[in-house]
DNA sequence: TCTAACGCTTCCAGTCACTGGAAGGTCAAG
DNA sequence: CTTGACCTTCCAGTGACTGGAAGCGTTAGA
């Protein structure tokens, strides 16, 4: 299969993929013509790597999760504390949006919005915190 | 007053009030040492900047509010639309790591984490959708 | 058989907002 | 005079791609 059907399939970008052999997280064998051939082992493969990205687990997560994977004598208990560990980012990430869309909310609920220049939206980030 | 003053009184790191400087946000006198003078409404301005950047808006936005805010003729109405897109893109980033945070959530309270290789969370990313 | 259009290859550069580090000049204290 | 803190510039790296150029390979149609 060459890299535009695994593409299809995976439903990665051509240079995702490419970029993800360059990284080391496939390897596909070449064809004579120096086109790279995957297996549907591979399509698997990738389609394993977009999920987990989906879900936020960054690169290196991948890696290890991929590792993971093709261990049979794994631990499941390895593969609960990577998730919880970033479950508690993303938990860190959410609040920290929340923590700024309430400010931003508050802001905008504040502000006119009118052709007049006063503006508390830039008062407060001009460090006037009047609350 | 030199960069490590100013950095310390702004909150921002010299680095980063360098790189302010680069891309044009600041534009401090220099001394005939070649330091780097500022201004006390530099401090402000730099303030003025740590705090949107903490509040998420991009560099790019950052140049839009600078430039309103030292514009007198502005329309808070004007702030007030770029806040309001700002919060748009805040709330799709919560949303969609809320939905993250609920699969791994589930994933997580299926996956008994004990030391067999049985794992729900990597079924899942394998693409096993047993839900 | 020719040709156009697409698919594949590599390599380089850019994104965003910094951050780290090297190599070197300046300044104040002891 | 030396030490150490502070300043300068420049280059490179981060994460995870993405865009584009230049150049082959393949395939469908006239």
């Amino acid at each position: 299969m060459n890299i535009g059907t695994v593409s299809e399939k995976s439903g990665l970008p051509a240079k995702t993929i490419r970029y993800y052999e360059d990284i080391g997280l496939i390897m596909p064998g070449r064809d004579t013509n120096g086109y790279r051939q995957f297996e549907p082992s591979d399509i698997h493969r990738l389609a394993f790597l977009a999920r987990a990205r989906s879900l936020g687990f960054t690169i290196e997560d991948c890696r290890a999760l991929i590792a993971l994977y093709t261990d049979r004598d794994r631990a499941s208990a390895d593969v609960k504390e990577l998730t919880r560990q970033h479950l508690g980012e993303i938990d860190r990430k959410i609040s920290e949006l929340r923590d700024m869309r309430k400010t931003l909310n508050d802001l905008i609920n504040r502000c006119h919005g009118d052709d007049r220049p006063d503006c508390p939206i830039l008062n407060d980030l001009a460090g006037a915190n009047v609350s």
